[in-house]
DNA sequence: AAACAAATAT
DNA sequence: AATATTTGTT
């Protein structure tokens, strides 16, 4: 059984797209007999209690995520200001706060950044690591420090942001993702990250249909506001 | 429970 | 090819 947190449902399927499904998989006659006549039909898939039915809340799959530049961009961002220490799928999942994005979303992309990164330190010379699967990563600039993890971040650009201590910055016009001065419970084992005001405001995914095959596709970040 | 890396699946 | 999922380990 799976008991994983996936409220992706809660979110994403809008009612004329949860519809046709219901319909098709409740019979209409059975639909009266429970109360999902009641107009209540825009809450998200409850499961038929018959369980004569599959549950599609739990089958149904999510549409694969597109990690646009704008996307992954943000996802830099997020890794940067964290700091290689903190920057973990949940941290830069909640520091990014976009709307539909999930932990795994999160995870399997820091898997193949690291491995990209790994990639690039080989190459410190100066010959392009390009493997032409790297379009996505070689979109946005990787900060130094991520490659020479040793070396400091040169610039304030990037000051990791440690949750008890206090950041003092000498110039502060850089209007990137603003971490609030003090924020969630002091030096305990979790934090709450604040839904952040500026680069935070969470954009509600939608959904496309590409692809001759017909998949559906989750892109968050259609046109940037970066 | 969450993170991680490697392997595997779609 | 790009992303997701599974597996085994910490």
């Amino acid at each position: 059984m799976r008991e994983e947190e996936s409220n992706w449902f809660e979110e994403l399927p809008s009612p004329e797209e949860l519809m046709p499904l219901s319909q098709t998989l409740i019979s209409p006659h059975l639909a009266v007999a429970f109360d999902i006549t009641n107009s209540s039909h825009h809450q998200f898939p409850l499961q038929p209690p018959s369980a004569a039915e599959d549950e599609p809340a739990r089958t149904l799959k999510r549409p694969r995520l597109v990690w646009t530049p704008q996307l992954h961009k943000r996802f830099v961002d997020a890794v940067a200001h964290l700091g290689i220490k903190n920057a973990v799928p949940k941290t830069i999942m909640q520091l990014m706060s976009v709307d539909g994005l999930t932990r795994e979303n999160v995870a399997s992309h820091l898997q193949k950044y690291r491995l990209y990164l790994k990639r690039m330190q080989g190459l410190a010379g100066g010959s392009a690591a390009d493997s032409a699967t790297d379009h996505l990563f070689a979109s946005s600039p990787v900060p130094p420090h991520f490659l020479h993890p040793a070396t400091r971040p040169a610039s304030d650009h990037y000051l990791p942001f440690v949750p008890g201590l206090q950041q003092h910055r000498n110039h502060h016009h850089h209007q990137h993702m603003a971490v609030p001065a003090h924020f969630g419970s002091p030096r305990n084992a979790h934090f709450e990250l604040p839904v952040l005001s500026r680069m935070g405001a969470s954009v509600p995914g939608y959904v496309e249909d590409v692809e001759s095959g017909g998949r559906k596709v989750l892109t968050l970040f259609p046109a940037g506001d970066d």
